[in-house]
DNA sequence: TATTGTTATACTCTATAACTATA
DNA sequence: TATAGTTATAGAGTATAACAATA
């Protein structure tokens, strides 16, 4: 769709902004699509890194793991089965609780969190060498308020 | 002192836009888990809206519907498959050419996607309320530009 | 031969409900 | 009883490969 730039603000900007949420949650949706194939061995899709972002700071069981992640336990273990057969994190039972099991990182999970960790560092270097700083401050905002709108959308 | 700051952007700045990042794609996840369980009867999950949306300005082929959506064929095959057992399209063979199909919305299929584009709207007012006119344009700048960014994540 | 669509197959990610084991 | 985890089950959404029908 041809992007028509006009001087005067209201009803233009409105349009236009949201048409770009439009293409920004078709974008989000195919790289979620995307990310569900794993090409790459020791590739992590978004989910995974979400999962295993907090095990840089040492072990965590499975429901911190869940609750960190913003997901169902079950979800959480299901997942942890995933990269426990890729041995990118081990589980064991935690001896002090034998309900609860402790996970982390494996030293190739370390290697892949680092990775996946790069690219996003990589991503942030794109946004914010496209914007100034006080529009990184507009783009938090932004953010913020999306993930808030989408929780009820 | 190694600091290589691009601007004057605080590193701050940085870490939050990466955690807000974080927290959208978090929210989106949710979102979709949560979708797999719509009770309302004839709501749209946000990858039905897109595929229906093309259909508001007249009948679609399955393939134009997957490019417009930016699925596969097959993808967009299977919603529709699911869309037409809720009545929400039709499918016929197109009479010019027998290999392609034409899908169209039914009354109810309008009814759900006016339904939904009021709900955009809404998310729309509360952005829009939330910024300054001359932020807006930022904002769809910004937008375009993680769309963008995120394709190649 | 090229195009359109569907079917077959497979995978990730999400959830709730029911169950086991431990506290 | 309450908590931690897993298993069972279900479903959306994504893809590629193979197929049939038509142009």
């Amino acid at each position: 769709m041809a992007t028509r730039r006009t001087t005067d603000a209201p009803p233009t900007a409105q349009l236009e902004l949201t048409e770009a949420l439009h293409d920004f949650f078709r974008a989000a949706r195919r790289a979620r699509g995307r990310a569900a194939r794993d090409p790459s061995p020791n590739g992590l899709s978004l989910a995974q890194y979400h999962l295993l972002e907090p095990l840089a700071g040492g072990p965590r069981t499975n429901r911190e793991l869940a609750e960190l992640a913003g997901i169902s336990a079950p979800t959480a273990t299901r997942m942890v089965d995933g990269l426990l057969q890729r041995a990118l994190v081990s589980r064991v039972e935690d001896p002090t609780d034998r309900r609860a099991v402790v996970i982390s990182l494996s030293e190739t999970g370390r290697a892949a969190l680092a990775l996946k960790e790069r690219e996003y560092e990589s991503v942030r270097s794109r946004i914010a060498a496209a914007f100034e700083p006080h529009e990184q401050e507009l783009a938090t905002d932004l953010l913020r308020r999306l993930a808030a709108v989408i929780e009820e959308l």
